[in-house]
DNA sequence: CGTAGCTTTGAAGATTTTCAACCTTAGTGG
DNA sequence: CCACTAAGGTTGAAAATCTTCAAAGCTACG
């Protein structure tokens, strides 16, 4: 709890390294978002308590998700956007051909269900890895409270163009990159969030199978087994299924190199 | 030009079916966004004569650029997005190692930059591909308007979320299909959107030579070319260089059902 | 403790890339 | 006007990468 807390400052000071420095002390915070990661929108802008205390009003806390559940399926009406609280989301859409893709993994502090707003329905399905709490901003509130205050509008553009670069940057990842650099590129990115959010960057567990980080690296699942194979043998790191100890840090940074920021980190709110 | 005005009303339509008939005639839009495709912005929002004026006033006129002028470069400080206006524009961003990956093409009515608004530069750069005339949009103008007009809100929400979606069907043809599926739907889409533009679906010049297809399509040159030869063979298209004509849409469309929108458009004014 | 699901491994096969050469076109300058 | 050149495009053959198929091992959970 306490390090999540912390995490908020460390995130919206990076975030907003060349801006206004935050106003809203962390009991406001904490007293309006509860345990929900709004760090980015609440602090870097200067709002006063009347305005925090509204921001804080509109999440809607929901009960936990258990792994399956789904927080929302392709088609269905757009009414929120979700902060992952705890636990992790992955997002996938499949096209007419029942091709599967997964477009993304959501662990805490990050967001999801941005691509709904344009056509008014997620296009994407939204699916509990393992047990998760999220919470829910309705997005027509946001948008009213938006319209009243610049600074939040601001911050909503930017986690929006934030998410632009994510897959723009997954782009370059599938397009250009090698299977082994994709395995080193996402398990950079993973190392990088979890540290962010103050757990270990060498050691942690995937909450995600063989057959899901092959789907979203555009591999087939035996692929990625042979390369964690690989880079075990190599001394890089050592996996016993879903868990994962990074014994070479530089190394797998160095295979990376070429994907600078790819994967680090979706759209964020703290 | 007559063109173009007509094409307005088709894209907006087609984009707002659900929402409420504009209000804005057609006259007013001409007199506030010249030629700039503002479409998009300016009429499914009921916004009233001074808003459309307010709106028109903001956007900046370019000199035209010529083949190999960059709008904007990575690392540029970020000011403006734009909206082609005629010609095209490819944005591409490059890795540490060189790597450089085409993100877009961006034909007549489409936009771009939306993807600097999160740190405030340029991730990517813009590079026209042939003559071509772009409108500019400052952001920080099209933010205080936005804060002013919630419809205007709301549409750049959309905007940014249209190249989210975008995106992610980019992710599906990278991530899972075949050569010969990734070049159909780049066709198909391409037809698409000359379609939208007024322009033959069927027979068109492309703008991008087939080393940037295959960099867009995470495919080498000689695969592009090998596959146009097979199309041609095959009857489904006939290819000279850069003129395309496409025989066989129905069977080009088949190949591509997979892929459902992808590629079909960027974000868009108009 | 048995079964289902995930993971690993090997071998064969397919797709795509790479390398090398040649062709075509558009533009340049004599 | 023609030849030359550079850039882009095409083609073939070899090589690499990754996938597919098949089978077996491991683990977790009921």
């Amino acid at each position: 709890m306490h390090n999540q807390e912390i995490t908020f400052f460390a995130d919206v000071s990076a975030m907003n390294a060349t801006s206004t420095p935050p106003i809203v002390n962390i009991d406001h915070l904490k007293q309006a978002c509860g345990n929900c990661s709004l760090g980015a929108l609440c602090l870097p802008m200067g709002l006063d308590d009347k305005d925090v205390d509204e921001l804080g009003r509109i999440v809607k806390r929901n009960r936990p998700l258990h792994r399956g559940d789904h927080l929302f399926r392709m088609g269905d009406p757009f009414h929120s956007i979700f902060v992952v609280k705890s636990g992790s989301v992955k997002s996938y859409s499949s096209a007419q051909d029942g091709d599967e893709q997964v477009v993304g993994f959501h662990l805490p502090g990050e967001m999801l269900g941005l691509d709904a707003i344009d056509r008014g329905i997620h296009t994407c399905a939204a699916i509990a890895m393992e047990t998760t709490a999220v919470c829910e901003l309705p997005f027509d509130r946001l948008e009213d409270l938006a319209s009243r205050l610049p600074s939040l509008q601001h911050q909503l553009f930017r986690l929006l163009s934030k998410e632009i670069n994510r897959e723009e940057e997954m782009l370059l990842v599938l397009g250009k990159k090698s299977a082994e650099e994709r395995l080193a590129a996402f398990l950079f990115s993973l190392s990088a969030r979890y540290k962010r959010r103050g757990y270990s960057d060498r050691e942690f567990n995937l909450s995600m199978s063989r057959q899901e980080i092959g789907n979203y690296l555009g591999l087939a699942v035996e692929t990625v087994s042979r390369l964690f194979t690989r880079f075990h043998e190599d001394g890089l790191l050592e996996a016993q299924r879903k868990h994962v100890h990074i014994l070479d840090m530089e190394r797998l940074e160095s295979m990376v190199s070429a994907c600078t920021g790819a994967m680090h980190q979706h759209a964020r709110m703290g």
